[in-house]
DNA sequence: AATATTCCTTGATTTAGATCAACTATGACA
DNA sequence: TGTCATAGTTGATCTAAATCAAGGAATATT
């Protein structure tokens, strides 16, 4: 029996799209994850881990916002990851991680032991091989996100942050652009994501907001009206910013 | 028989620390490498690969300096990771890489075709779980640099840069500080590297010889006189900095 | 409805680091 | 042994974004 494991394909029965670890969609071979299977519940602003913790589970991210951030001895602080429904949180063969997670919104996991589930990879090869593909599109993304912080302006920086939005948005299956988007976090949160402060966050949304390429109906909620113009604005090559 | 696939550990017939990918340390279950075995040399300057091209190996850096590096459009460049010997180079499940690979000095490569080394993988469980591993270590490094890249400023990033290769120097087994380090980068390239000019570079080692934290025998060839100085210069921790 | 808090905006000012511009040291190579 | 190219230094100036400072708008709390 093949599964498409912890593909970021939804599962029809849950809103997991992690398939191996979601239960409902598992197969022969993952019936032992049933039993192991737990959700947990944070509000908005407590601290799902911290820095240093040991980790006792692995899990998907059903509902909700959360951070994965570092924070310097004086305050300054950068989010090294963000993570939205169907993203993994877990370092199989890690037992520490050197950042906190934080819930940005109320936020649902659905967990399973780590032990059990680390033993699940040991057995199952095609299981470890798609955990080694996770990891290596993580770090993509954060290679990505190096050149973003290293060498982009602030405006790009913005512009690049609301594409990504539009993108991972889309990647559920939703039609083109011209639709509400909501800005999962605030601006000073968004600031730390970027490595800028937050009036320079505000300055940049405002002036996008200005040239007509985004447009606000609600202090969170809009839309991309000009989107090939955002796509220019975020310094990226002219070829690769299509959706579809 | 149970091999400690994959890891640092220097092996002690060839410079190659990863015992999974050198021949010369290979377990039963991995005669079928040796076949597959060769050597790959580049000049110092030469491209390894390209953004975009085809993987059609997996290799570990044997001897020599490589960068990984993304361009934008106009030329800004920014490095997402620094090839010393040990290292591997490989995306095992992915054809394509997103940035890239060039030789700083004259590089040795031990090379293995993609193709049998994922079979390999998909056959022996600890393999891909040691691979998973390797994945979030350099995850673990990508995300420490958007710190330095978002958050530091330009006298903290060339403090951990230097405070990393002494950290990286005595991972081979070498003994505390006091010791000749060479730099195995131009100050363009650490510039690139840190997400500064190659002027703010040459200005802040400048200061810290200048300190008294530095000392400079050679245009490259230098020892960190006051570790302690060094260290705080970082702006990490307090506490992990030490040494052993 | 009034009050407090959190989040956002906008302006004035400062500054770290970029940019621009010579110039110097170090090899490399003929 | 001199010429060339590459790498590094050093100074003057500029600027993008940070910082400082006040308000204002939305949301939550009483």
């Amino acid at each position: 029996m093949t599964i498409d494991l912890l593909s970021r394909t939804k599962c029809s029965e849950c809103p997991i799209r992690h398939r191996a670890v979601c239960a409902h969609c598992s197969g022969d071979e993952l019936d032992v994850l049933e039993q192991l299977k737990s959700y947990k519940t944070f509000k908005a602003g407590d601290p799902i881990l911290w820095r240093g913790d040991t980790l006792t589970f692995v899990a998907s991210l059903v509902q909700g916002v959360a951070t994965l951030g570092k924070t310097m001895e004086d305050g300054r602080t950068q989010m090294v990851g963000l993570l939205l429904p169907s993203d993994f949180i877990g370092r199989p063969g890690r037992s520490q991680i050197d950042f906190d997670v934080v819930a940005v919104t109320d936020v649902t996991l659905c967990c399973f032991q780590r032990k059990p589930f680390e033993a699940l990879i040991a057995s199952t090869p095609h299981v470890a091989q798609r955990l080694v593909e996770m990891a290596l599109d993580e770090l993509d993304v954060a290679r990505e996100w190096m050149l973003l912080l290293g060498r982009k302006t602030a405006r790009e920086k913005i512009a690049t942050f609301i594409h990504m939005l539009v993108q991972r948005q889309h990647l559920g299956g939703a039609e083109i652009a011209q639709q509400a988007l909501v800005l999962p976090l605030t601006q000073e949160q968004i600031a730390n994501y970027l490595g800028l402060t937050l009036e320079t966050v505000s300055r940049q949304l405002g002036a996008m907001k200005k040239e007509g390429i985004l447009q606000f109906s609600d202090r969170r909620r809009f839309e991309v009206v000009d989107f090939p113009a955002l796509h220019l604005a975020t310094g990226d090559d002219s070829d690769g910013g299509m959706l579809v």
